[in-house]
DNA sequence: TTGAATGCAAAAAATTTGCATATTG
DNA sequence: CAATATGCAAATTTTTTGCATTCAA
């Protein structure tokens, strides 16, 4: 992603490894909470970076909107790509699976909560959760 | 409500003070985290209660089915009477109104989530958010 | 050079837990 | 009487903040 730089510096801001290696953390692991994405980025072999750096790399790398966060349970937000946005966002509540489908599952609820409250919603932020197929059927 | 004792008691738990004022403390507020729920127990009049007792006052009546919560923001659980979860929420993240509409407006997604992926979606606990009537007229 | 970002440690929130005591059934 | 809840304080967990130092532009 080489015009993370220039993104960064369009909005008076920096370019640094470690908001690098958040970016990149958050892409290999698809979703996770700001502590897991802190335990990715020191896994990717460089120094290890403290939880605050990664809160405030996380921060900046969502107002640049090149990431997003859905409140997958009760405690913590997850984080992943901008480009998930694209997707609703399914947490199974029996074995924590995240999975997602495209927006436009949504579009006729989207169109009817406008229409009756002049609402409109923002769909890719919200987590639907529910039973994935495999829970729904080990659990009769 | 004057079974919440029999329905207490159908599941070896019993009935107190406490559980009675954090139910109509729930039920007052519509909408309430749990640091909102103390403040609004404090509030009857009674004596005061700790904030340990209104969490595991709230687990208890959620476990009894009496109430439930969606995730309104970040970092807070909102906690309100399981009638209100026959509706879906909306947050607008402007002013931080809560909404609620019927269920039915999610039933496409309902059911083309379940076609696609057998998921059996509980819209009633998530939260959409997004933008009311009001802050969507007054951010051109 | 200069302001933005980091690292670290301490401060804040938000929840949970241990345990003696009080209460309910 | 026996088991469940409470109250309180201490321990956790998660996130934020202050500040001296480092680093990108």
């Amino acid at each position: 992603m080489s015009d993370l730089g220039e993104r960064l510096r369009a909005q008076g801001k920096r370019l640094t490894s470690q908001r690098e290696r958040v970016l990149a953390a958050v892409g290999r692991l698809g979703h996770g909470t700001p502590e897991e994405v802190a335990e990715a980025v020191c896994a990717d072999g460089g120094p290890s970076v403290p939880a605050s750096t990664v809160y405030r790399a996380l921060d900046a790398l969502q107002e640049l909107g090149l990431v997003g966060h859905t409140h997958v349970d009760h405690r913590a937000p997850s984080y992943h790509l901008a480009d998930h946005a694209t997707h609703l966002h399914l947490v199974c509540r029996g074995c924590g699976w995240v999975g997602e489908v495209p927006l436009d599952v949504a579009d006729e609820l989207v169109s009817r909560v406008d229409e009756r409250l002049g609402f409109a919603a923002d769909i890719s932020h919200a987590a639907v959760h529910g039973l994935c197929r495999t829970c729904r059927e080990s659990t009769p």
